[in-house]
DNA sequence: CTGAAAGCGCTAACAT
DNA sequence: ATGTTAGCGCTTTCAG
């Protein structure tokens, strides 16, 4: 029996070049991987043979038998927020240094939560990567044994993780602001994402423990939105001096509401974001804030996941909860 | 402690979880993915079984036999310019509701070009989408018969290939300029990337269509080169009074180097960016830019991948050959 | 230099 | 409800 190019959708196998090239497949193997052991003559005729065929070998069975670079998920909610990408690239530059590759899954286009995208990505990785909220237990359940390194999530649900640590630099920066003569603060929470207010907690806490009032709003994590939610709350507090963001790109909003407004930065309002991505040192003014390592950030989950994969982390151990923490980058705007 | 002592580095497979239960392999299938024909009890002690050995389905092994989504790679130069992300995201997002997934490779770090993304990716992919500059021919030779979309390359010489029509773009914006009436403009090109100078060129040849002097500079396409540049020609170029960038992401260099030299934008010198990211809305003064609609690009990149993958589209034809355009976006900085 | 066997780990089809 | 038999497509022995 021919099995011939015509059978509809079935693609080539090694078996139909050996059959067209009159060799066997060993024959077949050692010309498509430039072995040795091959006449230079043969491995051409083969070759021609896959081009003509449209031959190309499933990365399954050669994953099956030679084993497989190990790849790992990462699962992103938003890559039009500049900060993830920031993330995800040095998530990719960690795993590519050790020949791992990265499987990326944003789920933030549809109504997708997280676990969406951990779902598409479970049948295609060895481990986990990713921003997933309250649920990373559900994560790593999906992942069964293979680990998971959830970032800024609520419990230690998953084999690993890394939060940041809030408090710390949200003291940061309300002591900026107290030494530079703040006198009423407000900070513009998301309205999503992250530990359902840790961030908003932490202000809050740091401003009581300095003594400065505090103002709480809340709007989507974008610019626009962020602008929009500033508008209505200087008539609210007029005497507003200083504004926290949730994120720098939000911080970029507040930036612009004020400017519409009227009001100067660091003048009449200073204005501290949180992240920081490249993005803030093109603002005018350029944005203070409260800015993550985000190379180190990616190296330790990297680091953490290639632990845990190894065994010299035992899951859900201390050594496999990491903290990080923000530094003040003090700019124009603050 | 449950890890297995016993194998030193061998993976648990199925056979030793249906050893450890008691039961036959076929058994551990039904128990590990939820399939009828097995009882409660069984299930359940297989299942434990199964975490206790650390046990997970290869998943080369079950692509083998069931079949795969497919995987698309995306290679990518620097996830740190705001434009690849957007890309990418767009790119996801169009694979994402095929039940696609997508593996990224961002070759800007080291020292490495996109072939060697290229062959990193090519054993886990069956079509490519990136941006090869002039490599394609290559990274389509590295993936035999698996469809290679590159973008914004030389030569057609990939199986599909999506351009930028840049002597378009270019007469926009010098239109534009000509008609508020600029009379000596500059062109701050990439020293790298993108088809050798094809932007460059087309300014110039719509500069000369215009009747407007050009002058040509060149930095590496980040914000702080074009920002240093921008000052060294600001004293040779006394007259100059419209800059155009490569990229929105130089352009806000442009824009930084221009507020610190003093002159105001646009009333001294107007600045077009090149690629519609949504920074250019954040900068001060927002930027006015040729813009690309990321999202129809990136469903472009996809579909013309599923065209080609399904043999709609004939590899080479003209009709794996896309041209797309600009639009000019008039905010405040021209 | 080339070919014939023997699996890699899993699931679909049939048994039982 | 469970077990048995065949492969999936490839590379690794090992023979010729």
């Amino acid at each position: 029996m021919t099995r011939s190019a015509d059978a509809p959708g079935r693609r080539a196998t090694i078996l139909d070049v050996a059959a067209a090239a009159g060799v066997s497949r060993q024959t077949v193997t050692r010309a498509m991987n430039d072995m040795p052991g091959i006449s230079a003559a043969t491995r051409e005729r083969v070759q021609k043979c896959a081009v003509e065929l449209g031959y190309s070998p499933s990365r399954f069975a050669k994953g099956l038998v030679q084993g497989a670079r190990t790849s790992v998920g990462l699962a992103i909610p938003d890559l039009t927020n500049p900060y993830f990408p920031a993330f995800a690239s040095s998530v990719v530059e960690a795993a590519t240094q050790r020949g791992w590759n990265v499987v990326v899954d944003d789920y933030g286009h549809g109504t997708g939560s997280g676990l969406d995208a951990v779902s598409r990505l479970a049948p295609q990785v060895d481990a986990l990567i990713g921003y997933l909220g309250e649920h990373a237990a559900e994560a790593q359940s999906l992942m069964g044994s293979r680990p998971v390194v959830g970032l800024d999530c609520p419990g230690g649900s998953s084999a690993g993780s890394i939060g940041f640590d809030y408090p710390y630099a949200a003291g940061l920066a309300l002591d900026h602001l107290a030494s530079t003569g703040r006198h009423k603060v407000a900070f513009l929470d998301s309205d999503q994402g992250g530990p359902a207010g840790s961030r908003g907690a932490a202000v809050a806490a740091a401003a009581a423990a300095a003594g400065i009032p505090l103002a709480r709003i809340h709007a989507s994590p974008s610019a626009t939105a962020a602008r929009d939610a500033i508008g209505g709350l200087l008539e609210k507090e007029p005497g507003l001096d200083a504004l926290l963001a949730f994120n720098d790109v939000m911080a970029a909003g507040v930036l612009k509401a004020l400017h519409s407004a009227g009001r100067s930065v660091p003048g009449d309002c200073a204005v501290i974001g949180m992240d920081g991505i490249p993005l803030g040192e093109l603002l005018t003014p350029e944005l203070t804030t409260l800015a993550l390592d985000l190379r180190a950030v990616g190296r330790a989950a990297v680091d953490l996941v290639e632990a845990l994969l190894s065994g010299a982390v035992e899951p859900g151990s201390p050594a496999a909860s990491l903290t990080l923490r923000h530094e003040l980058i003090v700019r124009q705007s603050a």
